[in-house]
DNA sequence: ATGTCCACAACATGTGGA
């Protein structure tokens, strides 16, 4: 099996490329973030074209998640219990959603940005962080064959992750919080399936669209795929797709692009 | 050598988020 994950900045924008790369790539399996799209509004029709099945989860303006399969798609869970919301815990946002494909089980998650350290929203990513891991130790618990999460986890494992630390030291997605809230995954037995890259030796996933920051390798990988241990000793190749970072109209994320034995 | 894009409201361009 094929299974990747992509952050794509709007499915809609991004349907011409998204859909090439399907073509080219045909992974089994696809999750996506920051769709971006109502779930009425998501091009399901033209992913269908190409074989494809699609669970999405979409909030309209912001966010959005959606798994794409071609091997089967059942048991579709968009809620994520113990979600904090933002700003408020009554307003829920669009992202998490898991799905069983075929002998998969799979999670594609949009983690909150945080915005700056000390923010409101940086609180809420660590909340949610905590929700996440709540509901994947049942799924870890409860899977008795590969089961993996996979997404924009908005944090940057370790300094390797990131091309200076000294430039992101003010930042999110480096903090000590945010790498323990990565860490505490890891502790439920899920693995940090590492893709090669296919320049630079940096399997960087993303590269802000600003001062060229891509062209300059100035990026960092935040786009991770956790699989429990079933799914990390299926694991035959993984690699970054920096290909679908160039050219005309990319998002500012590459997928991450992972072949199991499966 | 240089270097952002997206959606929305609204209908020009500003705004918020990343």
């Amino acid at each position: 099996m094929l299974v990747a994950t992509w952050n794509v900045n709007s499915v809609v924008a991004r349907l011409p490329r998204l859909l090439d790369w399907l073509r080219e790539t045909a992974p089994d399996v696809l999750c996506l973030q920051e769709t971006k799209v109502v779930n009425d509004g998501f091009p399901s029709a033209q992913v269908a074209e190409l074989g494809y099945q699609v669970a999405a989860h979409g909030d309209g303006r912001w966010n959005g998640v959606a798994i794409l399969s071609r091997v089967g798609l059942a048991d579709v869970a968009e809620e994520l219990p113990g979600d904090p919301g933002y700003p408020t815990a009554d307003v829920l946002e669009a992202r998490s959603i898991a799905a069983t494909c075929g002998p998969l089980r799979i999670r594609s998650v949009y983690v909150p940005n945080g915005r700056e350290p000390g923010h409101d929203h940086y609180a809420y990513k660590l909340a949610w962080l905590s929700a996440l891991r709540s509901a994947v130790s049942a799924e870890v618990a409860t899977a008795d064959g590969p089961f993996a999460v996979m997404g924009d986890f908005n944090i940057a494992p370790t300094d390797d992750d990131v091309f200076d630390p000294a430039f992101y030291a003010t930042f999110t997605h480096v903090t000590p919080p945010e790498r323990a809230a990565l860490a505490a995954l890891r502790e439920l037995g899920l693995h940090d399936v590492m893709p090669r890259a296919l320049k630079h030796d940096t399997p960087f996933t993303y590269w802000d669209y600003r001062a060229g920051m891509f062209h300059k390798n100035m990026g960092m990988r935040i786009d991770l795929v956790y699989g429990n241990q079933s799914f990390a000793d299926a694991v035959e190749d993984a690699y970054v797709d920096r290909n679908a970072r160039k050219g005309t109209g990319p998002s500012d994320h590459a997928p991450v692009v992972v072949k199991v034995a499966i």
